[in-house]
DNA sequence: TCAGTAAATTAGATAAAGTCTATTTTGTTG
DNA sequence: CAACAAAATAGACTTTATCTAATTTACTGA
């Protein structure tokens, strides 16, 4: 037993993989990054990532989580979500879905794929592709509404 | 012909009655802004509008720009739409259609309603009430696409 | 082991969109 | 014209995000 492998769980080693599979270099943290990412299906802003990486042992500056998070986006290991005027979301969940978005509390939700269906789709303008379609609900939290 | 209204188009006029049928005092300001988001069906940014504004006549402040675009927004007169990650886009078109946004453009275009149909509807997460649905198609002006 | 090198991280400056506050301007009404 | 309310304004401020120049880290090959 002498230089094999500790039977302890190695999630590290899991996410070291999955960042060199897709060309990037497992650093401290962007190990750390993926690991709060990846841990569930979950739409965090740059800001609480920042947060959520300073809070454990490594930090991570700013410049940092942003490079990180545009490579890996970049890599398609996670989904921006625009829908907030003020911030990007980062999306750990990449397989097709759409998403309710409740104006009221700012929170973002999943709706599986298969929720909506679009049947007739348009043709795109001349000489571009499509890169992907991005369905929103706008709902809000239902108590009497004010305008003005 | 003593008192009676000049011949000449009045499009002031018009407007002056748009925002008052919508309960908004129409104002300078107000009026001048309109005129420009009303010309036709449009995507402009509070920068754009506030450029347009300050290239004639009167002038507006950055934030009775903003102001006004807030009122407008809440009172239906235009819509926004979130696609940008970095600034807003106020649409003169308030009839219910949808988006393409080139990525490499920047480029805001209308799609009608009629050319995307939508079958399957989620149902909506408990106490909360629809207040509308934003379909944006990504697309990439067709040359050949970089990575890193 | 260690020098050499490239890649990655970092602090802090900077940029840009948008909001807020205190003040002034404008318009209305008696 | 006086009194008042609504609207506009300059500029300070906040927040998200990017950029730059310097430092740190990690890998490579002798
Ligand atoms: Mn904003
Ligand atoms: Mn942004
Ligand atoms: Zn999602
Ligand atoms: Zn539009």
């Amino acid at each position: 037993m002498q230089s094999q492998k500790k039977s302890a769980i190695q999630p590290e080693r899991d996410i070291g993989k999955q960042l060199r599979a897709v060309g990037i270099t497992p650093t401290q943290q962007r190990v750390q990054i993926a690991e709060i990412l990846f841990a569930r299906p979950q739409h965090l802003s740059a800001d609480q990532i920042l947060a959520s990486v300073n809070s454990l042992g490594t930090t991570a500056s700013k410049a940092t989580i942003y490079n990180t998070l545009g490579l890996f986006a970049r890599r398609g290991l996670i989904r921006e979500v625009i829908v907030d005027p003020v911030k990007v979301f980062y999306d750990s969940n990449t397989s097709t879905h759409h998403h309710f978005f409740n104006l009221d509390s700012g929170e973002l939700t999943d709706i599986d794929a298969d929720k909506v269906v679009v049947t007739n789709l348009p043709e795109l303008p001349g000489d571009t592709q499509l890169e992907g379609i991005d369905i929103i609900f706008r709902v809000r939290s239902s108590h009497p509404h004010e305008e003005n």
